[in-house]
DNA sequence: CGCGACCTTGAAATGAATCAAGTCCCGTGG
DNA sequence: CCACGGGACTTGATTCATTTCAAGGTCGCG
């Protein structure tokens, strides 16, 4: 995150979704003028979380929906025995807290991985203008389903037997994700550690640290602490695909 | 499947949502009688598919959603290389398809792994119908978002670095769902293939069928064939928790 | 009755986890 | 401003679980 943008927040605060440089990936994309004044009017604070802080956690009750509007965040869920699985890492523009829906209670905790800014879409209220507005209503409806598809790209992300093809095809979607933010993709910022990282792809810390240092010597990146710049794309890509070059026997289901 | 399931099956097939045996555990759970009348009204037919039939593939366009009736299925994704991954195997009950909500276009195959009987739910009627039942367009949400704390659970099944502790919980988690449906939940019955197991494990067939024998040699499970007997539903519970006995280190993200 | 898919088992290879240091960095407090 | 301390990260050596490779067995079905 280049300071820039943490002065930028302050104006960006101050804006209403109409406005809001997300619009177009957040909950209002394909929506009218006229319904998203309304819409606006559901978002009831926006608020600010420093490093660490906890937008909700398991077992809460179900409030509201939360959308990131800078920053970053990490949802998990912990057992009894206090094992952790990471669930995701939320950039700007994507919706959390769909999973309480269900139960009326949060099944998982969102943390923020930096200072971030937050819109809160109280449930309640948000009912009433999607009920009012059957265009928000299927533009939620498509939310949640987009919430899904991601979800299978972390499965799909962590069934692969080699961890260098899981890492890099993390790097990979974290730089999609961050060229839809019109972002650059080939400069990322790791807001989240490499334990978080390696939790998240089912690995230990010390792969995830070798994996980095194997792809710095190979030429595909550029590693500096929490910047990572993404040197070779192609190469990058290649990785997503075979551990190493010689292809390899797949576990293709019968 | 017990044979007795099977000739139930026509009976049940000329029923409606409203004396529907899932009614508690599918869509209409907590909408009243006239309101089921409605909605039965939209589920457009009932159709089967046999063993390996295709409910819908990837890129298909979004047309309805999918009420599991009888029988179980799987959904997986495929990349151009062909190589699978197992999203889900779905029971009585479950519905699957939300995926397209978001682009109208499926991102996954759905195929049977038996004999299956379906309920479909032409989503042009049912955004009808939700829209003048507000009720059940709770409810659908309140589905969707099962759907997202499921695949956490599978997500939080992959993490595991234990493949023993991975195949305990899947079947742990599968003698739940029976138990939910009435179903004897020792007594299960795997329809689906090792190799499905394996893969959605993220794990190689011998390693899921080693670890089949090993359970039955530890007198946790009886196995023969696709009928498996939980023994020991306590060591099963345990097997969860612990690869094996000794505490192991645990990736508790930081 | 035999073929093929599915499954099991054994032996060997290997990649990731574990164990163990040591370094770097940042915030804190002197 | 610098010393200190602790957490985050890296790296090396070793262990070990799982994959890989190979072979044989079982079952259902044509």
């Amino acid at each position: 995150m280049e300071p820039s943008t943490n002065v930028l927040d302050l104006n960006l605060l101050r804006r209403s979704c109409s406005s809001c440089a997300l619009n177009e990936l957040c909950l209002p994309a394909g929506i009218g003028g006229d319904d998203l004044t309304r819409l606006d009017g559901t978002v009831k604070d926006k608020r600010t979380l420093e490093r660490g802080g906890v937008l909700y956690r398991d077992g809460d009750p179900f409030k509201a929906l939360y959308v990131v509007r800078s920053g970053s965040l990490k949802t998990f869920v912990q057992n009894e025995a206090g094992d952790t699985q990471i669930l995701g890492f939320h950039l700007p523009g994507e919706i959390i807290g769909f999973d309480a829906l269900a139960s009326n209670r949060h099944a998982s905790q969102a943390e923020a991985l930096e200072r971030s800014s937050i819109c809160e879409l109280p449930y309640a209220q948000l009912q009433q203008v999607t009920s009012e507005v059957p265009a928000l209503h299927r533009q939620l409806m498509r939310v949640i389903s987009r919430e899904v598809v991601e979800e299978h790209r972390h499965l799909v992300m962590m069934g692969r037997q080699q961890a260098q093809e899981q890492l890099a095809i993390f790097l990979k979607s974290l730089a999609d994700r961050y060229e839809r933010l019109q972002r650059d993709g080939a400069a990322l910022t790791l807001t989240m550690s490499r334990y978080d990282i390696a939790n998240y792809l089912g690995l230990v810390v010390e792969t995830v640290s070798r994996l980095f240092s194997r792809m710095e010597e190979m030429g595909v990146l550029e590693v500096n602490r929490k910047a990572v710049r993404i040197l070779r794309p192609d190469l990058l890509a290649d990785l997503c695909r075979n551990g190493h070059p010689t292809g390899s026997r797949r576990n293709d289901a019968g």
